[in-house]
DNA sequence: CTGTATCCTTAGCGATACTG
DNA sequence: CAGTATCGCTAAGGATACAG
């Protein structure tokens, strides 16, 4: 044998691997909206406009954007009301419901360290 | 008094806010590569080389700004060993060491659902 | 109200070559 | 070895106007 305990992929190679799934999903959590947009989603479903004023400084391309993407990942559903004016909510899926508790754990650490960061030059 | 509970903006805007620090150190960490750099580093002092090695496809350009911004936020030390050849180590400080533990939350999450990820279009 | 279209700027990234 | 310099590309973002 080789001595070595071979390296695992599934704990080690989860991420930082270039082809490994994991990389892209974390890729597609690490952005500047994408993990915002879910959070705000997690009292319940919202719409357009109140996810919009909810992420201070989110344009509404980028705000379509953000949400389609998270869409096709299977995070959220988007639902379009046959009223008018138009209303369309979007909410978490199970999968997306999911992803509330590790982004939970970011924000509380990042609430409970603010004091500790150097401002950056 | 207002008869409503009033927003708590460390419970509420410590992250939605376009001001609150607690927005920049979430855009910090919320990056291709400096999360990753991050959990890299969770076993001990790593070298630039080491660091290139380990997340790949990351080019010495971008790790340097990666590990330099980390620097500058108080997260990371660089440690200059005067050798020839240079030996340049970089480590967690105490408040890197806490950022682990929701990273690596993140990175189970996503290990537990990697499967249940649509491809995306 | 919920987006799309457009335009434009910047930041991030990747590749590679080169230096102390 | 540990970067810096350079180049070019693309994605991301911001602002605003406009459409269904």
């Amino acid at each position: 044998m080789t001595g070595q305990t071979p390296e695992d992929p599934s704990t080690r190679h989860d991420i930082y691997g270039l082809l490994c799934p994991g990389r892209a999903i974390f890729e597609l959590l690490v952005n500047k909206w994408t993990g915002l947009a879910v959070t705000a989603l997690e009292d319940g479903p919202r719409r357009f406009g109140e996810l919009r004023r909810q992420l201070e400084g989110v344009s509404p391309k980028v705000l379509t954007r953000t949400l389609r993407r998270l869409e096709d990942h299977g995070l959220v559903t988007r639902t379009v009301h046959a009223e008018v004016p138009p209303r369309v909510e979007y909410a978490l899926t199970d999968l997306g419901r999911g992803a509330l508790e590790p982004l939970a754990h970011l924000r509380t650490w990042i609430r409970a360290n603010t004091g500790r960061f150097t401002a950056a030059r």
